[in-house]
DNA sequence: CGCTAGCTTGAAACCGGTCAACTTTTGTGG
DNA sequence: CCACAAAAGTTGACCGGTTTCAAGCTAGCG
C-alpha cells in the first residue's frame, strides 16, 4: 500500500477550496466544466501523504495496490532488480507526474518507488476514483488518457541507441519536464545519482561519467556535480531526436 | 482509421448469439454476471473487418484514432521508422490480443499496424466503448487494466540483455502465447522474417541468424526456414528467465 | 529457368562493459 | 570542528559481444 508517513488530508477550505495544482486530474476536470459538487467529490478523494525522507520506500515490489499517486513536490524512482540482483530503474517523476498506473492489471505494486529527495504526493484511491469516473465521463476519459500515455514513454528507451544519444534524450527530457513546471530549463540539479541514470539508461556508471564529461568537453553542457546547465539546447536536441522521435 | 478491407460487421442471430471468442472484453463481461440486454450493447459495437492481405496496413502513424482492435486470426507488426529511417518493430501481437491502446491519449496511432499474414480484426470503437463502460463497470475495469499490462509489457525489452537472452524470451514469450491459443507450444510458425525479429529485438538480422544456429547446434531448438521446433522449453525459458523477470 | 528477397556465414572494427586504481564528496562521531 | 570512513564519482586500460561490411547461398515466384 502507499505507505503514509505523515496523512495530511487537505481541509475544505469551503466554497472556494483548490485543488492540488499538480494533480493531473484537476484541470481535466475543471476543463469538462463540473460544477462544484462533483468537484468537491473529486476533492475527497485526494489526501496528501508525506513528506516521505530521502531514500524512504513510497511502496515496494508486491505490495497490494489500492492507490495511484501523484507527486507534489520532491522527486520519485521507481526500479526493479532483476535477476542479478541489479538495480533497473524505470522511471524518474517530477512534480505533476504519475506514479502506480502499472499497477492496475495485477492489482500489486510491479516495482518499487523511493523518494529521492523529501517528496510529498497526492494519493488517489484508485477504486473511489473508478467510481466515480462512471459517473463523470471526463475524469474517465483522462484516466484512459493517462494509462496509455504510459504505454508509449516505456517505448522510448527500447530503441538501441548510443550513450550519446541515451543521455541527450535523458537532458532534454528533464529539461522540458522542469520548464513545465515554471523551472529554468537550462539549469537545473539532478535528483539522482549518476549510477541511477546508469541504471535507468542501460548503461554503465562510468559511460554516464564519461558521456558527461564530452559533452562538457564539447561545449554541450557544464556539469558540477549534480548541477547541470545546458548551453547549446539545439545541439542537444538534435542528438536526442532519434530516440524522443520527433 | 482503422481501414475496413471488407467491412463485415456480425450478424445478431438472435437469443443464442456468441462473442467472438477471440475478444479480450468477452471473458471478462461474462465473468461480471451482465444480463443480456447489456452484453447485446456490447455485442453491437463490435465488427470483424478484414480480412487484410499480407503486407496491407491496418492503420499508419499519424492515422485519426476512433478504435481499437483485438486480433482475431492472422498477426499484426507494429513499427515505427526511426530517425534513421530504419524500422523498429514495437510488437506482434496474435490472435486474442489487442493493438491500438497506445494511440488513446493522442487521438491518433503512434505507430504503424500491417498484417503479415492474412488477418481479421474485431473492431471496436473507442468512444461508443467507453460510453458504455460508464454504465458497465466490468467494463471499465477490464479496459483499465488492459491498458495498464501493456505499459508492463513494453519495459520487457527495455533492459540490456544479450541477444541469447532476447532470443530466448521471444521464443518463449510466442510459445506461451501460441499455447493459450491451444496450438502447440514447442512446435509453430514464424508469421514474420529474420529481419523483423532483428528490428524487435534490436539486433542485426546476421545477430539473428547466429543466434538461431547456436541454439539449434546447442540442441535447444530446430530451425528450418519459419519453421520452429522447441526441443529444451526448460533450457530455453532459463536463458530468457532475467528478461522475463520470473 | 533466372531474378529477387530473404537468409547465412566469415572477417574486421567498434562501442560500451568490466576491472582496477584513484579522487572527491558526504556523513558521522569524537 | 576535525578526523575518519563510506559512498559517489572519475579516469585509464583492456576485453568481448554485436554490428558492420562483404560475399555467397537458398527458396519462391514470375
Amino acid at each position: 500500500m502507499l505507505r503514509s508517513a505523515r496523512p495530511t488530508p487537505i481541509a475544505d477550505d469551503g466554497d472556494d477550496f483548490h485543488f492540488c495544482s499538480t494533480c493531473a486530474f484537476s484541470a481535466a476536470c475543471l476543463e469538462s466544466g463540473y460544477d462544484k459538487s462533483q468537484l468537491r467529490e473529486l476533492h475527497v478523494l485526494v489526501e496528501h501523504i508525506g513528506p516521505f525522507a530521502e531514500g524512504e520506500h513510497i511502496f515496494r515490489e508486491g505490495d497490494a495496490f489500492n492507490a495511484i499517486a501523484a507527486v507534489r513536490s520532491g522527486t520519485v524512482k521507481t526500479y526493479v532488480n532483476d535477476a542479478n540482483g541489479r538495480e533497473q530503474v524505470q522511471g524518474f517523476f517530477l512534480p505533476g507526474e504519475m506514479i502506480g498506473l502499472s499497477a492496475i492489471s495485477q492489482a500489486r505494486y510491479p516495482c518499487n518507488a523511493v523518494a529521492l529527495e523529501p517528496t510529498v504526493l497526492c494519493r488517489f484511491s484508485f477504486p473511489s476514483m473508478a467510481a466515480l469516473a462512471t459517473r463523470m465521463p471526463g475524469l474517465q476519459q483522462q484516466m484512459f488518457r493517462l494509462l496509455s500515455q504510459d504505454i508509449g514513454k516505456a517505448a522510448l528507451l527500447a530503441g538501441n541507441y548510443t550513450a550519446d544519444e541515451r543521455m541527450a534524450a535523458f537532458l532534454v527530457s528533464l529539461s522540458r519536464r522542469y520548464a513545465v513546471r515554471g523551472f529554468p530549463p537550462t539549469r537545473f540539479t539532478l535528483s539522482m545519482t549518476r549510477t541511477d541514470i546508469a541504471n535507468y539508461l542501460r548503461l554503465a556508471a562510468e559511460s554516464v561519467s564519461r558521456v558527461f564529461r564530452r559533452f562538457q568537453d564539447d561545449g554541450l553542457i557544464r556539469v558540477d556535480r549534480r548541477e547541470i546547465e545546458i548551453l547549446q539546447p539545439r545541439a542537444l536536441e538534435a542528438l536526442a531526436r532519434s530516440v524522443l522521435r520527433e
